[in-house]
DNA sequence: CTTATAATGTAATAATATAACATAACATTT
DNA sequence: AAATGTTATGTTATATTATTACATTATAAG
């Protein structure tokens, strides 16, 4: 029996998000400090934003937030601030979404699981190694050697119920 | 032991492209008559040249291909013929890509995986039981009922070797 | 033949993302 | 603290991907 898969669980009804967001800054502060890279203001704010709630966020969207507050920005500014994040793995590109969402546990970027709730659009994030390897296997059967993978299955969560 | 879970295989040097790409039209054609729905020339003619190689295809260079011959193409007329032959399971979309390739089989769309070579551009497609079992049951526990998944694997394939 | 439905034509625009080059901030060496 | 190199940001423009809306044409069904 492994460790537990989930990263990011999908939330309870008493889920202290403003503590969870902290948690999320805390740890990029940290990080970033170790690997002596910058979390400039811009990226750091650009992180919260992301992080503001569990579901997927736009790079557009993000794009207009930062507007209210921060003259000039545009879109090299969100995708820039986004490049950076990606690469840290502070946060997780969606590729079937076309969005951003703040990775759980820095460091299994290319191959993380995301549970995606069609319903009320929250996402779970799971590192799951049987996945992993079982798709190693496969993959190497057909001696394909696996850089990394996108892997975004689309359903409902618990809280949703069974319907669509 | 299951079946074999190769829906389309990496080529060998001798794959003859051209009977393989009758074989998907005759088929279209077949599923189309039995449907009742109308595999127009212009929809075949996207097939055909989806089908041109087992690399991902863009919209815009099918939609380039389409003007040298159909004075009038424009973007609906490429995503159009496109969202008919998805919804018929005749073509994928690769979201990691935003690109489109032929169908091995039609009828497991919403669970076929895909192993796609960074070196030379091919791609593999499978429907593995293992897989989707293992999705199932890990997205059970958590209480999310699956209705499908995109699942992408970059990598390297046998012929490319071992290296990026 | 008429009518309803499905498919295509056409123009415009929305949404997502990058290129290219200028300026500013910061870090390092002196 | 000044000079220098590097990293980050500002700014403008543009590339890429996809959709909306409405007109017209083709096909199928009665």
């Amino acid at each position: 029996m492994g460790r537990n898969p989930v990263i990011v669980p999908f939330k309870e009804a008493n889920h202290s998000h403003g503590r969870c967001l902290d948690t999320a800054l805390a740890r990029a502060e940290r990080v970033c400090r170790e690997r002596r890279v910058r979390l400039t203001p811009l990226r750091r704010r650009v992180l919260e934003l992301v992080w503001g709630s569990h579901e997927p966020v736009k790079a557009y969207e993000l794009l207009d937030r930062l507007r209210d507050e921060h003259q000039g920005a545009a879109p090299p500014t969100v995708y820039r601030a986004l490049e950076f994040l990606l690469q840290q793995g502070f946060v997780h590109r969606l590729v079937s979404l076309n969005a951003y969402i703040g990775c759980g546990e820095p460091g299994h970027d290319n191959v993380a699981q995301f549970l995606i709730c069609r319903r009320c659009g929250e996402v779970a994030e799971l590192d799951d190694a049987a996945i992993s390897r079982l798709l190693e296997t496969r993959a190497g059967e057909l001696g394909f050697s696996v850089q990394g993978y996108a892997l975004e299955v689309r359903g409902c969560c618990a809280k949703c119920g069974a319907g669509a």
